[in-house]
DNA sequence: GCAGATACTGAACACTGCGTTCGGTAACAA
DNA sequence: TTGTTACCGAACGCAGTGTTCAGTATCTGC
């Protein structure tokens, strides 16, 4: 069901229905979205829709890759662009607000829905692990000591950046994303900090 | 249908489905709940049902009502208590994580379901407001201008304060709440200040 | 304690959407 | 050409929703 089987075919039938549930979902939200409207749109029979998926909710997920991969590589690009300018290495955020921008629809097309909170699962768990790695470098070159456990530190951090992502796509982008990137490394800088014990008077 | 007719029976049924939702949901879930559960638990008929609420959600919505006074008078009870203490009034985040601590188990049953997210979206609006007055007031105290928008600000800090509460709620409450509550005043403090372009050297 | 209003009952119904089955067809590879 | 593999799609059973309606229980004012 998930093999790499070269057939050409099979591919076809799996990216005609990640094309067909990205198109609906931006016409009816995807919590409107039934599995008809979908083999309908795709051209797909019935039987074979449930071959390749267990259901709609599966075929939301594994659609989620190919978004992990360009984000993923977005965040390290710019992680690679920006050697250490700022603070605590938040810089990572902007590049976050500008893939958000780059693919405003299909990010404003879940809000909201229960798709949305899927993908922000998702997200979360792609920044939290770069966070992680970031928190760890930074302990081990400055030798500090945290005064809050690091797992809270991560969470914190990637659930305020997520915060403003979404009240940033809510509200129709009002502003620029480095804009928002800028906002979110001055107060989560200071925050960090104090959770770290860096000191900084 | 939602008039408030002096009625008692009117009043036994929505606080007998009240009560069956909330016991079903913590045995099976929110989403696992079907209206044929609710009443026959309820021991009320179908017609009663939909006679009072239009679906399910619109009952689990209308029980919210209830957690909202109780969590509102303690949080202002909170705030009655400590004067000034603390540095940006953020104490009365030890009053949610109380809350929560007392009211463990309806916290829980809602995780990571659907209800959670409405229940959760029903804090936040709750919280923001009450945040949204504190920045007010020591804006106009302390005559300082801030350097991001108050909106942001307010979203952010109860979105830091949300994801401090779920992520304790996950891991079993491991930290007691007085804990959670000096940790998230350290981390979001600093925060908030340099939002509000507080000089602090 | 009776009349009339109001609330509740529960079976029956139409409807939507899910996931499966299966006989048959199309595409492809050797 | 033959066998294999993927796909088709009608039909089906199932679960759950929300409505209807004739009938029953409960309360209220007179």
């Amino acid at each position: 069901m998930d093999k790499e089987h070269g057939d050409r075919r099979v591919r076809r039938t799996r990216r005609a229905l990640h094309e067909a549930l990205r198109s609906l979902i931006l016409q009816k939200g995807y919590d409107h979205v039934t599995v008809q409207d979908l083999i309908d749109r795709a051209d797909v029979g019935r039987a074979t829709f449930y071959a390749h998926f267990r259901d709609k909710d599966d075929l939301l997920m594994s659609g989620f890759e190919e978004m992990r991969k360009s984000l993923r590589q977005q965040l390290v690009a710019s992680a690679r662009a920006q050697e250490e300018p700022s603070g605590e290495g938040l810089g990572f955020a902007r590049a976050l607000f500008d893939h958000a921008a780059g693919h405003r629809r299909e990010y404003r097309a879940h809000v909201g829905s229960r798709s949305g909170r899927a993908m922000l699962t998702f997200v979360h768990k792609e920044l939290a692990s770069l966070m992680r790695a970031h928190l760890d470098e930074i302990i081990a070159r400055r030798r500090v000591k945290p005064v809050v456990p690091l797992e809270i530190t991560t969470h914190y951090v990637v659930s305020a950046l997520v915060a403003l992502l979404t009240w940033w796509l809510e509200n129709d982008l009002p502003y620029t994303s480095e804009h928002m990137g800028r906002t979110f490394e001055c107060m989560t800088g200071p925050a960090v900090a104090a959770a770290l014990g860096v000191n900084r008077q």
